[in-house]
RNA sequence: GCGGUGGUAGCUCAGCUGGUAGAGCAGGGGACUGUGGAUCCCCGGGUCGCGGGUUCGAGUCCCGUCCACCGCCCCA
């Protein structure tokens, strides 16, 4: 045999079953999106670079080492898209979806790549479901796009904690950063080496650090909630009182901070403690549009991870009721049962006409091995009486009807 | 990128200190020629992840490599 071609590494197949968790995922978001009157943003897959470079920022890890990055034939920098978000602020921009003076409400799904080790629940291609508010400052849509993350948690039965904090904006974030830095140098020595690093490069991380040492640090440290300027204290106590109009239950946690350098003000998790992880986070990035070249547009998202959804969602909607048409005799036979498979699936009814040949015994079998509810046998007395035995293969019931009548019967099944 | 565990039949795995590859389940056929999940009988199937080394001889020992999974980092 010739050399097997594998999948690349932390990259995968979704087959049958998985397909299916998979659509349903992202239908099921999908749908509640739509209900929110959120339109379909279909992205490219890539992007030049820099628009990463200069939205997720520089110096994360997503951009220093993770990137799918590579030239294409006349030498510009390409990179295969590691999130959605920077896609969505270039469009806006460059499609100048801000003219008519409204806001924006957009939705994307689809495959982002990011070149870390593979786990569970982590590849290299992941897809993410995500929705973006573009050009409201109002924190009315910051609870609404929780509100969204929580339903189709909710939706989906997963069971999460939703986390949210803030992050400050420009006026106040530089004045907490400033007393944070002087807490945590004065405790240098303790923190662990991770730490030690991240104090020069992003010393709010330090907050989530999962060291006990850290955390001790973290737990005594300056809380970003005591240095919002009455703006920002203003905009978290609404998106506050909002979420609790709504029902939807959160923990407050001053020391979330999120990976990516563009948010500002409002920051959210949905935190999984079965996985362990995230799955669906997001918050706002008042400054990011503007820092792409676009206006200043305050605006708010959050990504959803459709893998890690799936680990969590336990049960699939039932597919609908699979009838088996099996054809028993010779040509002629076949031929009625090919055209009475297709009669059924013209109503609709999930119909599989039997390909295999031989004994009446095998073709039971069959019926049970693809799983089938119903079997028809087309064979030549049916053909001759005009009357078609529908056997209901978890009864074992079996009556003898017009086909006509078979399809009105199985057309109710199939609701 | 770092640390750990593991890769043997379609699946789950066994294979002790090196001596020509096994089980259960699944699959195919038959007992049973127009009605299935039971039972019994028979059968097929493997470059032991890949490459190299040690050895008379390697699934087993050594080195390398790939992949999966777990933890860290990071993140959805």
């Amino acid at each position: 045999m010739a050399e097997k071609v594998k999948t690349v590494r932390g990259f995968r197949d979704l087959i049958g079953e998985e397909a299916r968790k998979y659509r349903y995922v992202v239908d099921t978001a999908r749908d509640i999106l739509e209900r929110n009157n959120f339109e379909e943003i279909i992205l490219p897959t890539v992007e030049y670079t820099k628009l990463f470079a200069r939205s997720i920022g520089e110096a994360t890890d997503i951009v220093e080492k993770e990137m799918f990055t590579f030239q294409d034939k006349g030498g510009r920098d390409i990179a295969l898209r590691p999130e959605g978000t920077a896609g969505v602020a270039r469009a806006y921009i460059e499609n100048k979806l801000y003219a008519d003076g409204t806001y924006k409400k957009l939705y994307y799904e689809g495959s982002m790549f990011r070149h870390e080790r593979p786990q569970k629940g982590r590849y290299r291609e992941f897809h993410q479901i995500g929705a973006e508010v573009l050009g409201t400052s109002n924190p009315l849509a910051d609870a609404e796009i929780i509100k969204i993350a929580d339903d189709i948690l909710k939706a989906l039965k997963v069971d999460a904690t939703i986390e949210i904090n803030s992050l400050g904006c420009k006026k106040c974030r530089p004045k907490y950063r400033e007393a944070l830095l002087q807490y945590l140098k004065e405790h240098k020595e303790e923190l662990c080496e991770d730490c030690q690093r991240r104090l020069e490069r992003n010393p709010l991380r330090i907050l989530d650090c999962k060291v006990e040492g850290c955390q001790l640090i973290a737990k005594n440290a300056p809380k970003i909630t005591d240095y919002l300027c009455e703006e920002c204290k203003t905009h978290h106590q609404k998106v506050k009182e909002y979420l609790k109009a709504l029902g939807v239950e959160f923990v407050e946690n001053p020391y979330l901070v999120r990976g990516l350098d563009y948010y500002s003000k409002t920051v959210f998790e949905c935190v999984s403690e079965e996985l362990g992880k995230t799955v669906i986070a997001g918050g706002r990035y008042d400054y990011l549009v503007e820092e792409l070249g676009g206006p200043p547009t305050p605006a708010l998202g959050f990504a959803a991870g459709v893998e890690r959804l799936m680990l969590l969602v336990k049960e699939l909607p039932k597919r609908p009721p699979l009838v088996l048409v099996i054809p028993f005799g010779g040509d002629r036979e076949r031929e009625e049962a090919l055209k009475l498979a297709h009669r059924l699936r013209e109503e609709g009814i999930r119909t599989e006409l039997s390909y295999r040949e031989g004994k009446i015994r095998k073709q039971f079998e069959f019926a049970n091995k693809i799983g089938a509810d119903y079997t028809i046998v087309v064979g030549e007395n049916e053909l001759k009486q005009g009357l078609f035995p529908l056997k209901n293969l978890h009864t074992r019931e079996e009556i003898k009807l017009p086909f006509e009548e078979i399809v009105k019967v199985l057309k109710t099944q199939s609701g």
